[in-house]
DNA sequence: CCTTGACCTGAAACGCGTCCCACAGCTTAC
DNA sequence: GTAAGCTGTGGGACGCGTTTCAGGTCAAGG
């Protein structure tokens, strides 16, 4: 491998000359450049990219941490984060972690040994406030709402838009309304946040027999359906598009007449039957969560999540 | 910063025991060990990454080039490249590249710079020649069959299953069989082996009005729907079982009797519909990706893909 | 008693750019 | 005319581990 102290032997030039052509900085005559970088092509030189790093302190990589590296949800946003990566020169590293806080800290480590510029957390098994303290290492961002914790976070204010979906549930004059949970309104904000709109709106806690815990797929909208079936729901409020769609077939699938749906994350599967929907805008989470991890924003970012209304023809 | 020799001034032992420690190895007495790593606690010390990469000439990191961030397809080739990289030691940095030759290029160029120990491309736009030449730079991937072009490569092998698909869909009696492409079978390696296999099961090319191309989504189902169902196909072998269920929805959305359908990537959406379908494991092709990307396996990996024969009730 | 070799430890080179500082030559300004 | 300032170049420290090699100690084998 050809260095920069070849290209400045062979040129007669020193090191410093050469680094200045290589990043086209000033005070460089041009016939000294043109020499320097014909030498630069003859030896088929290229600038070692881990050496730069070193030297100016920084990877420009940005580590994001996932729980699933396929799932929907992440991966909407993971675009966001790549796509603003991008265009601020950044570069995304992958993370798995499988809700395993252990694999959480070896990233928070490696954030410390400075393999990354930045850490996203787009979901965390640690305690927040573990997280909170590795801000020492560098910039650490959550997606999720920290409550009173100090961090960096990106998330979407979902109250605004779960209180217009019940009014607009309440509204429409459906009684028995279903609710489907991604996980335990103890543990998630999100679950917590749907029941809370629930309570206030409706103006009590959504019954147990109407309440179904760890959606976050299709498959699981098909099962609940029994359920919501069973229990004479007049509408099955879901925490996803295909999920509300797996609860439609459900029914459809065993002729039964079609109750109220509505959905959440405005995929396409809502559109298509034409449910009410709420775009939680993740890509733009992940934009926020870009910026704060490079620096170029700070404090916590709330999307407003978007209520999209739509009659239900089915 | 504290770093290494800094330790060493702190201890009162070389640099060179320092690192000695720091990775474990023979040859130091356990009171100095013990010594040393004390300090390292109370200075606070971490190995830095970057440095360490250039010492040992490797990053231990892997970049992967994709068309789309957030498409099923990539999501589950990534998938699978991530977690045999979590395996292996290496790290998966994302590099988007929206189709465009511009930016594979510079990528090709950082693999140059040593910025990865090796590349995946997904998919590409290049010229896989071109792709092919850059194999100097570092280790380069393809996802494709490569045909006579000489370059690692991971691929899905789809002749057989889909000559077991046109068999069945042969067998069953259905006489005017709808496709849906990808792309342009020219352009295609996709497209023209379901083309291929088409012609040579049933014994002539597919109809021009029984042919859709350019499907990537359950959107592009639907709208061919619509095609099929004017041209009075009685069987649509979908590209995807999300794109097989938008056909299925368009004639139920119609009240058109449902034709014969299959999909491809066996996908819940085929369970349910209850429709044959094609695995293609792109899992594991993103494992042997990854293989090959790390120089554990050399040459070429096929991965057969298998014909999932389901009885169709709708 | 001498050789062999495992065990400990240190000096210094190496991987490779970047950047600050110094200095020479030349121009503009007062 | 001379101070001030810009241009063009070079020297060398710096960022930070890893690794090779040399040298010394001490115990087991012959």
């Amino acid at each position: 491998m050809t260095n920069i102290r070849d290209i400045a032997r062979e040129s007669g030039y020193s090191v410093s000359t050469v680094s200045r052509v290589l990043n086209h900085r000033k005070y460089v005559s041009p016939a000294v450049r043109d020499h320097i970088e014909q030498v630069m092509q003859q030896l088929n030189y290229v600038p070692n990219a881990v050496a730069r790093d070193l030297s100016s302190g920084h990877t420009k990589k940005i580590g994001v941490a996932l729980a699933m590296v396929a799932h929907p949800y992440y991966t909407t946003l993971v675009k966001g984060i790549t796509k603003a990566a991008f265009e601020e020169g950044y570069q995304v590293t992958l993370l798995p972690t499988d809700y395993d806080a252990k694999l959480e800290r070896r990233y928070l480590e490696q954030l410390r040994q400075h393999a990354f510029d930045g850490l996203i957390f787009t979901s965390h098994s640690m305690p927040i406030s573990e997280i909170a303290a590795a801000q020492a290492f560098g910039p650490v961002v959550v997606c999720q709402d920290p409550g009173s914790v100090t961090i960096p976070a990106a998330f979407t204010d979902r109250q605004a838009s779960y209180h217009e979906a019940f009014a607009w549930i309440r509204q429409a004059g459906y009684q028995r309304v279903g609710l489907m949970l991604p996980r335990d309104p103890n543990v998630s904000a999100t679950a917590s946040a749907m029941v809370q709109a629930y309570t206030s709106v409706i103006g009590a806690a959504p019954a147990a027999e109407l309440t179904w815990i760890g959606s976050m797929a299709y498959a699981d909208g098909l099962k609940a359906g029994a359920l919501f079936a069973a229990n004479g729901a007049d509408f099955v409020f879901a925490n996803g598009d295909d999920i509300a769609l797996g609860v439609h077939d459900y029914y459809q699938q065993n002729n039964l007449p079609l109750p109220g749906l509505m959905g959440q994350e405005n995929q396409v599967s809502s559109a298509l039957l034409g449910i009410s929907t709420i775009d939680h805008h993740f890509q733009a989470v992940g934009r926020a969560a870009l910026a704060l991890a490079t620096g170029a924003k700070t404090g916590q970012i709330k999307i407003a999540s978007d209520f999209i209304a739509r009659p239900y023809y089915c």
